[in-house]
RNA sequence: GGGCCCGUAGCUCAGAGGAUAGAGCAUCGCCCUUCUAAGGCGAGGGCCGCAGGUUCGAAUCCUGCCGGGCCCGCCA
């Protein structure tokens, strides 16, 4: 239990004896909060319980606060004063050493710290990416790509069976749309003149998937079958060989995913008939204008969406509706969709869809990512995936790197849209955030070797004497360190990684600021002082490259011993 | 016209009922005999879009308005 739970405890009693003497009134008692002031003459920690009681207890604020504190159990040594201030607010202090306690947690449980049981081992599925195997992934894909696979190791932390899946779509139109803007390049490269139609894909790579069929072994064999039999072949192969570039995109920035799911299996398993034939029971289809209609309205939809269209063919939200079923049968307690922005109305008939079909929409997710700029040279730099005009995710990859791309995808909360400045990723790469997070693990990592070559011991669990860690900032690391946990709890409930980000860019920031203070005084340095002092010191340096390690595993950014030492802007234009 | 998201320092954004609103970048000043100065410390800079309301207390909740993005198909 850590210390705001213990207080939340203490001063739970508190309020039950209040209650008993009479003070207050036999309503239930409030949950008690414990936060953090921002200022450090309110204490430790802080509580405005008093505050919350004083309209029920018909008393003023403070004297609530009084009360509280009258009644409070006989203190803990770690308690060292409660404090009625302000309105009504009652600030605790604590001894810092106390701070200190939980780096033996963080010692002990060193990759698992920091993880929770909030997911009771219930098993979640988020589905992610699930771009059309019609072309290459391009920078917007990449933010989705990268916070789902953080947000599945965030929920994986947080105490869920996840599984990653990609959905790939490979049927229907946009397949066939693909087979035959690779048959009509296929044909210009045999001779043929052709007028290239607007809704084909435009891009270099239709043209380059029908030299490299050409040029193979199907080459001679396609020229025997009809047109139509080419189309669709055209379709299947070039489908095939782009959803590998995808997955190898993918792979390029760290995103691997569990399970990729073809639209196909839904076709082959009857499985749009057998969530239609479950609607039907229920009424919930009916034709109009020879279309079939779902009635979404029912479930909070503002219209009834086509299912069926009247030419006889099913619509993508047919096939959702059937892979959304299949989900839950899958046995999965949880399902999360993440889509971009441009999706946002379809998330009312998605939810329609699963209510439908039998289980409580609370069950599904959609999380919601706005749209993405890239910025070069200060100006948004204008995509059409029409004109096959745009950033290629590769091409971001490899112009930023690995780290710096995924650390710019997540560092904006989902619901913010994102500037992806390659100024600032590329250009300025001194004042980059993520290489100032992994130069304060990188530092931790050299003062551990050079404790080694000086043979001096430090970060073993046994015999560490917490008193030696006697200054302000060491107390407030620690006190700091032991807040990750529930950094994690929050964001993986709020299904916002980005507060792990922020998270992590303040504890390498503490962590260089306590470091850089050996330059002006000497008690700051970390070697070089009597045995005990040192072996506590890198106790405390082992439980920040625990955490930091935690955080960037998590967010799969590299976490490197040592960094090779970058040139400066001015030394650069020598 | 309707729906969703956003509006906070010069710029990019955190903060989502608490006390004196934060960070990075940019600007200015100071600090290197030491475990990596790729660093640190400090300063300036804010009607938290506007107007009402709820509350002991509002950047945060509610209503209206203004501005920007995305969407509103028997497309995917």
């Amino acid at each position: 239990m850590d210390l705001e739970e213990r207080l939340q405890a203490l001063f739970t009693q508190a309020l039950l004896a209040c209650k008993t003497a009479g003070i207050i009134g036999s309503d239930p008692i409030p949950q008690v909060t414990i936060e953090t002031p921002k200022v450090a003459e309110h204490g430790d920690f802080a509580t405005n319980v008093a505050m919350l009681l004083a309209r029920q207890a018909k008393k003023a604020p403070r004297a609530v606060a009084q009360a509280i504190v009258d009644h409070f159990p006989a203190k803990p040594a770690w308690l060292r004063e409660l404090k009625i201030a302000g309105p009504g607010f009652i600030n605790i202090t604590i001894d810092p050493a106390a701070h200190l306690e939980v780096l033996a947690d963080i010692s002990e449980q060193g990759a698992r710290y920091g993880s929770a049981n909030i997911g009771e081992n219930r098993r979640c599925q988020i589905e992610f990416v699930s771009a059309n195997p019609t072309g290459p992934l391009h920078v917007g894909h990449g933010r989705g790509a990268i916070f789902g696979d953080v947000l599945g190791n965030l929920l994986s932390a947080a105490g869920f069976q996840v599984t990653k899946e990609y959905y790939v779509n490979d049927s229907g139109v946009q397949i066939q749309t693909l087979g035959r803007s690779v048959y009509l390049r296929l044909e210009e490269l045999r001779g043929r003149k052709v007028d290239f139609p607007a809704e084909c894909y435009q891009g270099a790579y239709i043209a380059d998937l029908a030299r490299a069929i050409l040029s193979g072994p199907d080459g001679m064999r396609l020229q025997g079958m009809n047109e139509a039999d080419q189309i669709v072949w055209c379709g299947e192969y070039a489908g095939g060989v782009i959803l590998e570039e995808i997955r190898a995109d993918l792979a390029a920035c760290g995103v691997t995913h569990d399970r990729y799911f073809f639209e196909s299996e839904l076709h082959k398993a009857s499985a749009i008939e057998q969530a239609f034939a479950t609607l039907r029971d229920k009424g919930l289809l009916y034709e109009q204008e020879g279309a079939l209609w779902f009635r979404s309205t029912q479930f909070g939809d503002d219209k009834d969406r086509v299912v069926r269209k009247s030419e006889g063919s099913f619509t993508y939200f047919a096939a959702d509706i059937a892979y959304h079923h299949h989900k839950f049968t899958q046995g999965y307690d949880r399902v999360i969709d993440i889509w971009g922005a441009d999706h946002a109305g379809h998330v009312p008939r998605m939810k329609a869809a699963v209510a439908a079909i039998g289980y409580p929409p609370e069950r599904l997710d959609c999380v919601l990512l706005q749209m993405v700029s890239l910025i070069r040279g200060g100006k948004v730099v204008a995509m059409s995936t029409r004109r096959a005009e745009y950033e290629t995710l590769r091409d971001l990859v490899d112009e930023v790197g690995h780290d710096v791309c995924r650390y710019f995808f997540l560092m904006r909360s989902h619901n913010a849209q994102l500037d992806f400045d390659m100024e600032l990723a590329t250009a300025k790469t001194l004042e980059n955030p993520v290489y100032y997070i992994q130069y304060a693990y990188a530092r931790i990592c050299s003062v551990f070797a050079k404790a080694a070559e000086q043979g001096e011991e430090g970060g073993g669990r046994h015999g560490v004497d917490l008193t030696k860690l006697a200054l302000p900032e060491e107390a407030g690391l620690a006190r700091f360190l032991g807040e990750y946990p529930r950094v994690i709890a929050t964001a993986a409930i709020e299904l916002e990684p980005h507060r792990v980000v922020f998270y992590l860019l303040e504890l390498a920031r503490k962590f260089q600021a306590y470091y850089t203070m050996a330059k002006q005084d000497p008690r700051y340095r970390v070697l070089g002082h009597d045995v005990a002092t040192t072996a506590a010191k890198l106790y405390l340096l082992k439980s920040c490259r625990i955490v930091l390690e935690n955080a960037l595993r998590l967010l799969g950014l590299t976490a490197p011993e040592r960094m090779a030492k970058l040139t400066t802007e001015e030394e650069e234009s020598d």
